[in-house]
DNA sequence: TAACAATGATAGTATTACTATTGTTTATAA
DNA sequence: TTATAAACAATAGTAATACTATCATTGTTA
């Protein structure tokens, strides 16, 4: 990644004043990614929220319907930067296994150095992702969300990917399963080494979910 | 499996009263799995379920702790259940390849045909562990809540798999995270397949899935 | 027959997740 | 420059949630 600035959209349709463009909205986004990470999501809410940057309970939900539109809002950033970062590992490289690896390292490997995109702590947003980001879609209201095109964003990033694994191999059946699996495999992996290591392999290398998923990408693909 | 009836044995820590054991526990059980099915677990509640069952409120908590507890008990009990299975078909088999193929099968297929044992329904069951089951242990207080040991079924199960593929390949550096990721992976994909199928790859196959893993772990155990 | 455990009946509290109203500031457009 | 609308502040209020507490009743066991 470079020091260019880039400009990150999240669809309009995740919340209903567009925080990015007001210092009220900033405050929202950046305080409220600081106190998920304290609280967790279940015990974060607005009127926490609003004590913390001094602003009315209402002029929050100004900007989000609740507090899980907030949460699609904050995922759906990141997951359009993921895209981001994605895009610009694979371009330019001839060899479609190199697009390959370096796609799963972008998808596999923990963010760790803030870029400072303006209010938007990264690293933080990265754990919130991690954690509570399967709470967006496990949850009754789903199919309503899904209808909404929420998601659309993600799964754009595994049909890209799928793409690049069908060059490798246009006969392989199950390229979206894969992808899938290997992204939110990763970020539960990750969980798992820092709160239920038994259900791991941490150990040896520090960086072995990546090694894993790229050994176990090409050897199911071959 | 058979006709005989086996007693599923959950941690006593739990519970605070075993609802095994009384009528009312009985029906606190069979009632809450069929209304976090209806609601969601997070619309589900205990004044709810109380209505439901035609007892105060109070008498629920003098069972369980809270409805976080209640899920814990839920999801253990399936995972005992499972481990029964599991041992089940892995038992007086000689080859360990013909093991482990057995084993995965018992992880990835739905469960879809309940066996009556007692007041459990177990596809109802299945369900709450796919869709709800990432709850347990994705909240702020994961570490205390795994230091009381309530995953240790779910633990025993990911190593006593991890064990067979050790026999096979002695060497292979990732059994856990392997094991797990299947088990995580396959109720995901379950889950995707009926909510956002366009993350997977529904077709083909019904049983594309047990299929998937199967492949994929002979190959990378190779 | 005493006493003990389980349950029922009822009440109450702090917090959550909002909605509503009205008044004030601030940026822009006529 | 003024009007005017958009954004925000201030405040109040409500139904539901997640509990806790108390006391009465029933059924079982010693």
């Amino acid at each position: 990644m470079d020091h260019f600035q880039v400009q990150i959209n999240v669809s309009s349709d995740t919340y209903l004043r567009d925080p990015s463009i007001s210092d009220l909205g900033k405050q929202i986004i950046s305080a409220s990614i600081d106190m998920i990470n304290e609280l967790g999501f279940e015990s974060f809410t607005f009127k926490k929220l609003s004590t913390k940057i001094g602003s009315p309970e209402s002029s929050i939900y100004r900007y989000f319907k609740n507090k899980q539109m907030l949460l699609i809002y904050l995922t759906s950033w990141y997951w359009n930067w993921l895209e981001y970062k994605l895009v610009f590992a694979t371009t330019n490289i001839d060899s479609s296994k190199q697009q390959l690896t370096n796609a799963i390292r972008v998808l596999t490997e923990p963010v760790q150095v803030d870029h400072s995109i303006k209010h938007i702590n990264e690293v933080l947003l990265y754990q919130i992702v991690m954690t509570e980001g399967v709470k967006t879609y496990h949850t009754k209201k789903i199919d309503s969300i899904n209808e909404k095109g929420y998601f659309e964003v993600y799964k754009r990033i595994v049909q890209r990917v799928s793409d690049i694994v069908l060059e490798i191999n246009k006969s392989f059946e199950f390229p979206h399963l894969l992808i899938s699996s290997i992204i939110e495999g990763a970020r539960q992996q990750r969980y798992f080494s820092e709160h239920l290591p038994s259900l791991t392999d941490t150990g040896s290398d520090k960086n072995y979910i990546t090694k894993f998923y790229i050994e176990l990408t090409f050897k199911t693909i071959a």
